[in-house]
RNA sequence: GGGCGCAUAGCUCAGUUGGUUAGAGCACCUGGUUUACAUCCAGGGUGUCGGGGGUUCGAGUCCCUCUGUGCCCACCA
């Protein structure tokens, strides 16, 4: 595109009365219409500014969390621009997954079935809200994806909106979407990289399983919950004769899937019993009791029982002990129907029969009825309350299954990986700096490679077949790929190089991968995407490794580690040079705001009340990695401000302009410019360091400062049309509209438009004057006019009351530096006289009121 | 149990390498303006800078320690 395209408009009048109301739209038609935000590709890599950007998940709608932290990025990405960097600033929607496919399923009343052929032009019967009890309608994979398509670009549409008006300066043009094919695409082609370098692997594990979802999940997406929980004693009947080792359990219905007890090598309790086995109660299987040093002796009995599996410590000894398999738990969360062939006995297997088919909490109440009978339980169960790992979006909690999934090596398995990540975490910038540690302690302590496969739908496909042998069995040890160039594709729909179509599931054909790639497979390769990594390596050059990731820090763990891994995988680099890590929005009580919680505001009743600046003034003013409290006086403040901006730039250019050859020379306005250079300096080190809150606050404060005393002070020397101020009212309008124009795009476009042609969001950063100033002499002024001030407000009269005489009674050196200011003090405080008196102490001003502007209640 | 934050005015928060008498906004009170300002301006602060100890000529700032509070992780028989 053109570099600049500058579009010859009239140069908008200046309102009688300057308003915030309504300039939005028209100014987010303009910026559309005009490009202003494009990101110019012809730039090379060093003077670009590459921003990697959260997808926001589409689920329903966004909330002022989302207003909070996409501010924050986006005065960096004003900043930047401004500077004269090409910002490379692309937005995308995370719209796979299963908020989505959930939102779809009750949206339509369709359930997605992966074994039912595509049906062109398929529409389903209801729409919105389906009639509550309505069967959920089966439909083919390709129909289900079609519908989610269909429901998210509604979705996506809101959300845009809210951004636009939010004015986020996103260059539009690369919008993508996750479950678009550009993003199938890069994920698939990241996936086989993987696969051909040996980085992603398959392998039947125990799993952690969500039994509602049916799918596997991830270490990183699982969280505690405090549940209630009961322990039970439960007396196993030693093999040689000679009593009964009890045990102490929370999951009794396990029993069947025992294979061994165990207890601390040292514990001299149990150490007789080592090597001996013991049966277990109803079933009758003889385990072993086995020795580990991670069986607690102050845990209960001290003896606990193993099965396969209640927990990661059962798969830690499962597999140290080399212990047998014992699967009772079924993807569903039912106990397992079959026969269970190591339960050898008629009774046994009769009392498996009362449990199978039932769901692991129906089987617990029933074991109990069963082992209360046997007498193998003691009557005191003791309620507690526990954490137990659940899914973070499940409503049950998690089983361990063994199945086979898909594993991308994270460092958690292999040490030298492990340190290879921590060092890209060391070579990242935090911002802040402390995030950096919650980067390092979860890599440090990873538990295993990142599961990437899970068991749905709406997703990206696993781009791999299996040929099928003979007896129709998959050989899952080598997967059929496609060429990079005919992705994406979905392997159930599309047969493999070499088969037919007619050869999908049978002997000696093939199977497509059924499962799709976890959301975090997809998004952490936002910068791969955005970037264009597989169709334009052109552009990818540009923009990778991209300056910036913004995101929460709650999904360091997720999100920022993931994309590290990739990025390290493929490139062996990081994807970004720094990490700018947004705190979260607390409600005024100081919990987090989420939606379980129902305290979210919804963001475009803010934007429409407050106006866009004022509710990015807002967001502008929380430092990065500080959670902050949701707060509309701050919107207020920032309305006002807003307002002020207007209405001090409608009175500077109420001044006709002035000529080319005038300077400021006057000690004065040099003094004033020499404090609005301090602030360019303040306000641009800040920004170059992320601290945008700095550079907001910096600026205000001057701005105010000038407004309030500055203006007031020289107003005068404006209406006799003195060059000197007229040229420096403007200067530093002209300044403060470009320090301004990251956090108010809208109120400064808007002034910007009275007197200035293109727009203040591509304009030059400020830099300083090079004027020579001293910034004592209007705070000495300041000081004087205080004086003056306060003694008029103490007198009860009108500022505009006339001082018959003003006493400065201090050092020369003061004296002097507020010499240049006593004619504008004069005129801005109505005073007839001074007497300067010097001393050798810290000044002291008197005031005497001309007595007739006394008024006649006070007293004397 | 491990790690990381935070604690400053009634509220929300600044306070950059240690440096005069610790600041802003909000709220509150008083007064003045109402031809730049759907308002604006001026004036109004007895703060144990969480407690204690230390370093220093000097500590809100650096060190130690304790307390409170929040988050992340681990533990889950």
């Amino acid at each position: 595109m053109p570099a600049a395209r500058y579009r010859v408009r009239l140069m908008a009048a200046i309102p009688d009365k300057p308003s915030l109301d309504g300039i939005e739209t028209p100014l987010i038609e303009r910026w559309e219409r005009d490009g202003t935000y494009r990101f110019d590709r012809s730039a090379t890599r060093d003077q670009v500014f590459a921003i990697d950007t959260p997808p926001p998940t589409v689920s329903g709608s966004l909330h002022v969390g989302h207003v909070f932290s996409y501010t924050q990025t986006d005065t960096v990405a004003r900043y930047q621009r401004m500077i004269g960097k090409k910002v490379f600033y692309p937005i995308g929607w995370d719209d796979n997954g299963l908020a989505t496919e959930r939102r779809v399923q009750n949206f339509y009343s369709v359930r997605c079935d992966s074994s039912l052929a595509y049906e062109p032009g398929y529409q389903p019967p209801f729409r919105g809200d389906a009639p509550k009890g309505t069967q959920e309608i089966p439909v083919s994979r390709p129909n289900f994806v079609e519908l989610c398509k269909e429901l998210v670009a509604q979705d996506e549409a809101v959300f845009e909106d809210l951004f636009r008006r939010l004015g986020l300066s996103f260059d539009w043009s690369y919008l993508y979407t996750t479950i678009g094919d550009h993003c199938i695409r890069t994920s698939q082609q990241a996936f086989l990289r993987n696969l051909a370098r040996g980085e992603a692997y398959l392998q039947e594990a125990p799993t952690q399983w969500d039994v509602d979802y049916r799918t596997a999940v991830a270490q990183a997406e699982m969280e505690d919950r405090e549940m209630p929980g009961a322990y039970h004693l439960i007396a196993f009947a030693r093999t040689d004769g000679l009593g009964d080792v009890t045990i102490d359990t929370t999951r009794p219905e396990l029993l069947a899937a025992c294979v061994a007890l165990v207890a601390h090598p040292t514990d001299e309790r149990y150490q007789p019993l080592f090597g001996t086995t013991v049966r277990t109660p109803l079933f009758d299987v003889e385990v072993p009791i086995v020795a580990h040093h991670l069986a607690d002796p102050e845990k209960g009995t001290g003896i606990a029982m193993i099965c396969t599996f209640g927990d990661t410590t059962d798969i830690t000894w499962w597999r140290e002990l080399n212990l047998p398999t014992r699967p009772i738990v079924g993807w569903d969360g039912r106990l397992l129907s079959a026969e269970r062939e190591w339960i050898t006995t008629a009774a046994g297997q009769g009392a498996y029969g009362e449990l199978a088919g039932k769901s692991v909490k129906q089987a617990q109440a029933k074991i109990v009825e069963l082992l209360t009978s046997s007498g193998a339980l003691h009557d005191d169960i003791r309620p507690i309350k526990h954490p137990v790992k659940f899914y973070e979006r499940g409503d049950r909690p998690l089983e361990i299954v063994t199945t086979r999934q898909w594993y991308i090596r994270n460092g958690g398995r292999a040490a030298d990986i492990n340190e290879a990540l921590r060092a890209r975490g060391r070579e990242l910038t935090f911002y802040p700096n402390h995030m950096w540690h919650r980067y390092d302690n979860w890599v440090e302590n990873l538990a295993g490679d990142w599961l990437i496969s899970r068991q749905r739908f709406f997703g990206v496909p696993f781009p791999v077949w299996y040929a099928l042998d003979a007896e129709g069995v998959p050989l899952h040890d080598a997967p059929i790929v496609p060429d990079e160039a005919d992705l994406p594709i979905d392997p159930s729909t599309e047969t493999p190089p070499g088969f037919t179509a007619d050869q999908r599931g049978r002997p000696g054909g093939f199977i497509g991968d059924p499962d799709i790639m976890d959301t975090w497979a997809t998004s952490s390769l936002t910068p791969e995407i955005a970037g264009h990594w597989v169709d334009d390596p052109d552009l990818f050059a540009r923009v990778f490794p991209m300056d910036i990731r913004a995101q929460a820090h709650d999904i360091i763990r997720t999100w920022l580690f993931a994309t590290v891994v990739r990025s390290h995988h493929e490139f062996a680099s990081l994807p970004f040079k720094g990490a700018t890590l947004s705190g979260w929005i607390l409600d005024p009580d100081r919990k987090k705001m989420s939606k379980s919680k129902g305290n979210v505001v919804t963001p475009m009743h803010l934007l429409e009340q407050y106006g866009s600046d004022a509710v990015r003034y807002w967001a502008a003013n929380a430092r990065l990695g500080t959670d902050t409290a949701f707060d509309e006086g701050q919107m207020k403040i920032g309305r006002k401000l807003s307002n002020k901006l207007l209405n001090a730039a409608k009175f500077v250019l109420s001044f006709p302009p002035i000529g080319g050859g005038v300077a400021i020379d006057d000690p004065v306005d040099l003094s004033m410019i020499a404090k609005l250079d301090a602030v360019i300096v303040e306000a641009t080190t800040a920004f170059e360091a992320m601290d945008y809150a700095r550079a907001l606050e910096r600026t205000e404060s001057l701005f105010w400062w000038f407004c309030d005393d500055y203006i007031e002070l020289v107003k005068a020397r404006g209406y006799e049309g003195d060059g000197s101020a007229l040229k420096s009212l403007r200067y530093a309008l002209h300044a403060f509209l470009r320090l301004f124009a990251p956090f108010l795009p809208f109120a400064t476009e808007e002034v910007w438009g009275w007197w200035q042609q293109g727009s203040v969001h591509n304009a030059t950063w400020p830099t300083v004057s090079g004027l020579e100033g001293d910034p004592a002499i209007l705070d000495a002024a300041g000081f004087v006019l205080a004086q003056i001030r306060g003694a008029k407000t103490t007198a009860k009269v009108s500022q505009k009351a006339a001082v018959a005489l003003v006493e400065i009674a201090a050092t020369q050196a003061f004296l002097d530096t507020v010499d240049p200011a006593t004619d504008d003090i004069s005129t801005a405080g109505t005073v007839a006289r001074y007497r300067l008196i010097e001393t050798d102490s810290d000044p002291v001003v008197n005031v005497v009121l001309e007595p007739t502007q006394v008024s006649s209640g006070a007293s004397g």
